[in-house]
RNA sequence: GGGCCGGUAGCUCAGUUGGUUAGAGCAGGGGACUCAUAAUCCCUUUGUCGGGGGUUCGAGUCCCUCCCGGCCUACCA
């Protein structure tokens, strides 16, 4: 086989939050991947590096009054420490705030300038004259500006009561999430790259050859590629935490400019490091480069990143692949729920090994999300990794401790050799991320293996001292079945192939050893290779997740500042402001489902006597209808009633919560009746 | 509303270009073994392959239609 030289990336975290589970589908599939092809041989490199610039990670450090650089430095150990608890292995962890990233960047501007591609548009845009600094979207709230809506508190794109669109300077009084200040709306000029001009090129790379998934390729023409390409924003006024543009004093460079530059930067550390000639990487036809990615960020890595490489003359990824979102107990993972599990509380309590070799028995080539069943999870480890393959090993091995393996490989009636056939198979499957494939592929091999063990019988053999040979041949036989498992099993469980190593004084190193029995190596002592999973360990993490956002004792309650950041303080207002709002103790009388909308539950509530109000509540998807009906709850009784699509609501229930599943109705404690007005 | 993916044994899934009585693992039941991390081995129960129509000598597999679930979208990157 001739050698491959392979660049592998993993999307960049964002320096803005610690890893949890989710992300580490990603560099688990990814980390996976690339030992599969070292150890096939093939030249591949695992680059990454934290994504650190933007006006999230500005605001934060202003904040917590300290230096941008002093927060993403931390935030960066944070993150390599938590991958290489999972063993996720690069061969370089840069950071997009290099000047390698500056200078890469500014060579990419030039091109791109020069390609006559960079317009620029006076925009409108919301200022906070507080702060000093322009408003993204999401960091306006205001009064949604469809007449027939006028929900309050609406984020500065869309409202999520009725559904409209609108630019952030159409909201009604709108209020800036930073400081709460009321901002302006101010002109600046922006730079625009005109993607139209590169639509043809495209159109072409999407739908020529392998890059992309084909759901994903079919996705991007009906959703984009079927009318022009709109010109992307590349550029944000000062103030911003990112590179200035060398030809635009003042302006900077909007960090999903930088961020896949990163990719490049991080290899130029890399090169300089090892006297690697960067061009052989990113300027070279013969090297592949290959794009790990969560569904989310499609987008960015498969119309604006081939687009800016084509213009710059850089290599075009060959393949850009595109995994789904992590689900827990088959819902998105909640907080509130202990489902939000940071790697950090995982690695805590379970080992590294488990949540590998889980992921990959469920990863497909596809983009579906993948759900981490617990109980699965539990059963999956332990009957395949634990009770299968390590098994041979755990029963086998000691009987040789003494003489080691047999010095010519003894008739195991075609085991090996079927083993050894179905490696290309396998390996075939971890080509193409198909590692559910993989996984079924070797478990099937592990199914073959043991029955031999059973009736060759050594713990039989081993009383008789004429059988010393044939004690050995059986234990050589599955200690060998049992090594070409764990040299399949390398990319995953690096542990267990380096184990496997040690217990056979023969380290693991090529994909290819598994098609040649060993012979006539020592067989060290056995020691356990892997501990089963013990349930317990699961609950006292999913116990430390939930503690985390739900302590119980109130001695060292920590509570995240994050909801007060999203949402600052309203102005002051008077005892007589608050009296005109009428609050009162309801009950939910009846609560049906609402077919055709989305979030919408009608309820009737009841003020005692015969006091009723219908009420259009978007709670459904946080409550059933069921659960509700009996239920005491707080209502603004003197809310204008309002028309909405499915009839008059005369009233609101009040929640907290940022929506979706996470709404949280306010209860009220026993004792309190109906139509007790609240003060 | 539009798009994509899926609906196969209690659970997780495999079923290659349509071809014989539809499979595996786990769970369940029975037995064996006791070398092994209560691991292993043998035997064993279970399916209107989401519903309905069609094409065909033959359909889980192709076509149409409907139902259900998930994800993405809703003139927005």
């Amino acid at each position: 086989m001739t050698e491959r030289k392979i660049l592998v990336t993993a999307a960049l975290p964002y320096a803005n939050g610690p890893i949890h589970i989710g992300h580490l589908v990603e560099y688990i599939q990814t980390d996976i991947w690339v030992r599969f092809q070292k150890l096939r041989g093939n030249r591949c490199i695992y680059i990454c590096a934290d994504d650190t610039h933007g006006t999230a990670i500005m605001i934060r450090a202003r904040q917590e009054g300290r230096s941008e650089a002093a927060l993403i430095a931390e935030m960066q150990a944070k993150h390599e420490s938590a991958f290489a608890n999972f063993e996720i292995e690069f061969d370089h962890y840069g950071s997009t705030n290099s000047e390698e990233n500056r200078t890469l960047c500014a060579e990419f501007w030039s091109a791109i300038r020069a390609a006559g591609l960079v317009k620029e548009k006076e925009i409108e845009q919301l200022f906070d004259p507080q702060e000093g600094i322009f408003l993204a979207d999401r960091f306006v709230r205001g009064t949604c500006p469809n007449p027939k809506c006028s929900a309050p508190d609406q984020a500065g794109d869309n409202c999520t009561v009725c559904g409209w669109t609108y630019s952030p300077a159409d909201l009604i009084k709108p209020v800036s999430t930073l400081s709460g200040a009321s901002p302006e709306v101010r002109k600046a000029t922006h730079l625009f790259i005109e993607l139209e001009k590169l639509h043809e090129f495209l159109d072409t790379w999407i739908q020529s050859g392998e890059h992309l998934q084909p759901e994903v390729a079919n996705y991007l023409q009906g959703h984009f590629l079927h009318k022009p390409l709109r010109d992307w924003d590349i550029s944000r006024p000062a103030p911003y935490f990112g590179f200035e543009i060398p030809d635009s004093p003042g302006n900077y460079w909007y960090v999903w400019f930088d961020a896949p530059i990163g990719y490049m930067a991080s290899t130029q550390q890399w090169c300089d490091r090892h006297q690697e000639d960067f061009d052989s990487w990113w300027r070279n036809q013969e090297t592949e480069i290959h794009h790990f990615i969560g569904k989310d960020i499609t987008y960015f890595h498969t119309l604006f990143w081939p687009g800016m490489l084509k213009s710059a003359g850089f290599n075009l990824p060959t393949k850009v692949h595109i995994h789904g979102f992590l689900t827990v107990g088959g819902e998105k993972m909640s907080k509130s729920k202990g489902t939000f599990i940071m790697a950090d509380t995982y690695a805590r309590h379970l080992n590294a090994s488990y949540l590998r070799y889980y992921f990959a028995s469920k990863l497909g080539s596809r983009l579906d999300d993948l759900d981490l069943n617990l109980d699965e999870f539990v059963a999956k480890v332990n009957s395949d990794l634990i009770g299968k393959v390590i098994n041979l090993a755990s029963r086998s091995a000691k009987f040789v401790k003494q003489v080691g393996l047999s010095n010519t490989y003894p008739n195991d009636q075609g085991l090996f050799e079927h083993a050894a056939k179905i490696g290309d198979e396998i390996a075939n499957a971890y080509e193409h991320c198909d590692y559910s494939r993989a996984m079924r592929l070797i478990m099937e091999l592990a199914d073959r293996a043991n029955p031999f063990v059973e009736s060759a019988a050594p713990w039989n053999l081993r009383k008789n001292p004429e059988k010393a040979q044939e004690l050995q041949d059986v234990c050589t036989i599955a200690l060998n079945l049992f090594r070409q498992l764990a040299i399949y099993l390398a990319p995953v469980l690096p542990d267990l192939a380096k184990k496997t190593g040690e217990l056979l004084s023969s380290p693991i190193q090529d994909w290819d050893e598994s098609k040649q029995p060993l012979t006539g190596t020592p067989v060290r002592k056995f020691k356990h290779m892997l501990q089963r999973v013990e349930p317990k360990d699961i609950d006292k993490m999913m116990e430390e997740s939930s503690e985390q956002t739900a302590p119980t004792s109130s001695d060292d309650v920590q509570d995240s500042s994050d909801w007060l950041d999203a949402e600052p303080l309203a102005e002051q207002c008077t005892i007589d402001d608050f009296v005109k709002v009428d609050l009162r103790v309801a009950r939910v009388l009846t609560a049906e489902d609402v077919p055709d909308a989305n979030k919408l539950l009608k309820l009737t509530l009841g003020l005692g006597g015969n006091e009723q109000r219908t009420v259009f509540a978007g709670i459904k998807s946080a409550y059933k209808p069921a659960d509700l009906v009996g239920k005491k709850v707080v209502m603004v009784a003197n809310l204008a009633p309002r028309k909405m699509k499915f009839g008059i609501s005369e009233g609101m229930i009040l929640a907290a919560g940022p929506g979706g599943q996470e709404v949280f109705m306010l209860g009220v404690d026993d004792g309190a009746s109906p139509g007790q007005r609240i003060h």
